[in-house]
DNA sequence: GTGGTCTAGACCACA
DNA sequence: GTGGTCTAGACCACG
């Protein structure tokens, strides 16, 4: 799997390495189970530093994305995905409301948004 | 106009400042060309330090959702929100995208999400 | 509030200082909303890295016993604990079980446990 | 005797192989005298490797639960189980401390913590 | 001055 | 060789 990380970002790698492994489970990409690399490898394949990744990977664990695995390392859950909780959705409507506020205040169109989302979902859906 | 803060949340205070002013504009409640409070007033009102709202302040500038005038004070654009820029566009998605991979791996299906950005955008709408 | 660490210990010292800290709370030392040192200077004070108290406040901040508030820095909960979650539940049982089955082993007679975690339930509780 | 293993549990296997094998011999499933699988056996019939029953085996010998001779192989100490030292209650202390803590600053009543202490001693106990 | 992030380098426990 | 822990030192965002 190819990380693609923006090191100006005012994101923090952790962040963007979260996301994009999430991205990665979502498209399908990893699947279920599917071992992730080493922290130390995957460290060095992208350039930054073994903390950095770690604390990714940790995020990920609690989260419940994957699991550290005593023998096979790290690993995808191979059960299931975390469940969506009222946390989630909570969390999900705090980070959305600002990006619909900025739509709107910026005249575009509810229709037009919608579709941007769907279109984001098909461009994620149909990466395999 | 009431202005609800987190001060334990990750989300920066002056971010929380800037997302409710504008969905303080999206909803109507803030019109164009309206007063804003000063820097001062609204520091001591909602009990942060200046800099944090005087950075909020700047931020809302210079994407061009208020003008700050030496006399006037601050308002609210009189003439109209920045307009939606290929770059507006470019950073709405790379926001959107890591919540639209979240949502599908948690099995949430395209419609609910849809559903959802719909109801957040008919709830700001609808406040006045 | 005193904190002791072992170094020879083969408990990290992230988690003394967590336990440490849970105790205090538990004893009343350490009162709901009571600002705790800067991750720095308890760093200091202890002799230990400024990592290590982090990652032992990033802990405890998971798990609902402090805040991190953007104006006061580091607090105990003002509100509440966290509750009893079946999770913790389980946690609790799977921490008990060894200790309970190697007081068995060692003839040690029920009664005599339970004597000793009253013991040590009084021991936390007085100390004010 | 059943041997059930987390390998995404935190605690290392050969410690939940320990208190496995004494949670055995608490329960009266293990008598004294009565032989254990060799190192080899085990491993493979639990499917872990050889070093982690070996390391696990070499504790139970130090604190005295089994005996490990060139011939016979592994058996429980026929005679006795290691009594209760100092240094033994002051483990117990140490490992029942932050425990009874958690549960306090948690609102668990002692006498409601007590029970769950008797509930996992008679589970060990009655179980053959 | 605070916490948050990142790097670099080291040692150990584990399997 | 893996992840876990700890240290040291640095820069930045925040208030």
């Amino acid at each position: 799997m190819i990380i693609q990380l923006d090191l100006q970002s005012d994101v923090p790698i952790y962040t963007q390495l979260v996301n994009q492994i999430i991205e990665g489970i979502a498209s399908g990409r990893l699947q279920l189970g599917e071992p992730l690399p080493s922290v130390r490898s995957l460290a060095s394949d992208i350039g930054v530093n073994l903390h950095t990744v770690n604390k990714a990977y940790t995020i990920l664990k609690q989260e419940g994305y994957i699991q550290v695995h005593r023998q096979k390392g790290v690993v995808v859950d191979p059960v299931a995905m975390p469940p969506i909780t009222p946390e989630f959705r909570e969390k999900q409507r705090r980070e959305l409301r600002p990006i619909v506020a900025e739509a709107i205040c910026r005249g575009m169109e509810k229709e037009e948004l919608l579709r941007i989302v769907e279109e984001i979902h098909q461009e994620i859906s149909r990466k395999e």
